[in-house]
DNA sequence: GCGCCGAATTATCAAATGTTAGCGCGCTCT
DNA sequence: AGAGCGCGCTAACATTTGATAATTCGGCGC
């Protein structure tokens, strides 16, 4: 079950037997959420942090005007709020954007890791610099790449993502967003995402119908996202 | 010397004399380097962290197409790249913005931190993960503010992280930045950035003159920008 | 099969943002 | 003192992006 998490994290080095079963100790209670429902909510002090089975989720801040801005895409095997383990007080939310199968981490164990397994704890700590270089890269790209570049580079990201944790096929995924869900992810009204996803679609590079996207042109997608997966850290070695 | 640091990592809880003197035994091998040098150039691969003493640094990424764009900006007390200790390879660089005096952290003495000292270890992490909560605040800014809300945002934010560290003056802070460059933070063309000043000169609620900007209506600039600041974490308690 | 509803798409116009160019100020170098 | 230069600032115009509204499309229940 905890499979994604395996794959994930151990991309970056390799889990020792005991680190696996180490894991499989801390994850504990499943739970499961409707697409729409908050995963966890801003404001509050979790005493657990959550991983994805299965499903699609994003961290989300909303502002006074009623505008709404995912700052992450989560995955299977990514931890949706790790970092709340340190932090304590969420300062924004996390909602399932497609139905969602999650298991939880007691705080009190992950302390418990830290104290006792410190390989394992700078795997833990490392998946959440991934998280922040992935922030970083949004970043850049909200800022300085063209509308369709960042597009293309978000379907660049996610499809490598999805890749390592097995949940592509051949050159498709399933994306189970809206196009004003994902407006929210750009920062664009509706009708320029709609514009934006038009432009990508006619220059012949992906196809995107029932809620499933398809790479028809890798190269030329990743370079008019001026893709370049460093950031994600995907080598295998000691960490 | 390592004032910023014990009173950046200190405000989130409290440092013991041990943690002090490993910190002091950790960060060895100070450097200075010019406005406009690289302090981490993007592709290396650090053996040492670099700890920011005195000076304004930034993180950013270079577009083919000439474009750069920053995604952090690091004042005294931050560690601009102690991410490098386990990402292990930079994907993007860190340029001084001001002449900055540092100080190194080898990676080999951080591990054995992780090793030995667990709970200086979750400060560390805690670190990053601020880090990462100031990442996911400029995507909210640069995907759904107003220009003169973001540009509000980012002062009330470096007000409040250089508070910590002493190096404001009342009301004012010195931001040794050009126009050009403050538009390489928010991603907005020289000119519209020189716009969006004026505008938020104009309200009243900031002078910025001689490279220090004074902040003339608190209430009012963290109206403008919806300042929050549970995201710095500047809560001390167990960690 | 029919009608309803949310989502996608298109059209039109308005506002925000970029591009290019130029001016002026204050600084440094000679 | 004069020339050169970086930087702030403005103007004029082009392009991108947003707002509003209408139309189409497709799934789903009756």
């Amino acid at each position: 079950m905890l499979e994604s998490l395996f794959l994930n994290l151990g991309q970056h080095d390799s889990l020792s037997d005991e680190e696996q079963s180490l894991l499989g100790d801390l994850m504990a209670g499943e739970r499961s959420f409707a697409a729409g429902q908050d995963i966890v909510a801003s404001g509050s002090r979790p005493v657990y942090s959550t991983l994805i089975l299965d499903g699609l989720a994003a961290r989300y801040k909303v502002l006074a005007d009623g505008g709404r801005q995912f700052s992450s895409l989560q995955v299977p095997g990514d931890f949706v709020d790790l970092y709340a383990f340190l932090l304590k007080t969420m300062d924004h939310g996390v909602i399932a954007l497609s139905p969602c199968r999650v298991i939880l981490a007691d705080h009190s164990k992950l302390r418990s890791i830290t104290e006792r397994a410190p390989h394992l704890t700078r795997l833990l700590w490392l998946d959440t610099l991934i998280d922040g270089a992935i922030h970083r890269e949004w970043i850049v790209a909200m800022g300085r790449r063209s509308k369709v570049s960042h597009l293309a580079h978000l379907f660049c990201e996610l499809f490598v993502r999805l890749q390592v944790v097995k949940r592509t096929n051949g050159m498709s995924f399933h994306l189970p967003v809206s196009q004003a869900e994902l407006a929210d992810v750009l920062g664009l009204s509706v009708v320029h995402m709609n514009r934006v996803i038009s432009a990508l679609r006619n220059s012949g590079v992906i196809a995107w119908a029932n809620h499933t996207v398809t790479i028809l042109d890798w190269r030329k997608l990743q370079q008019i996202a001026e893709f370049d997966p460093t950031y994600l850290s995907m080598t295998r070695e000691p960490r």
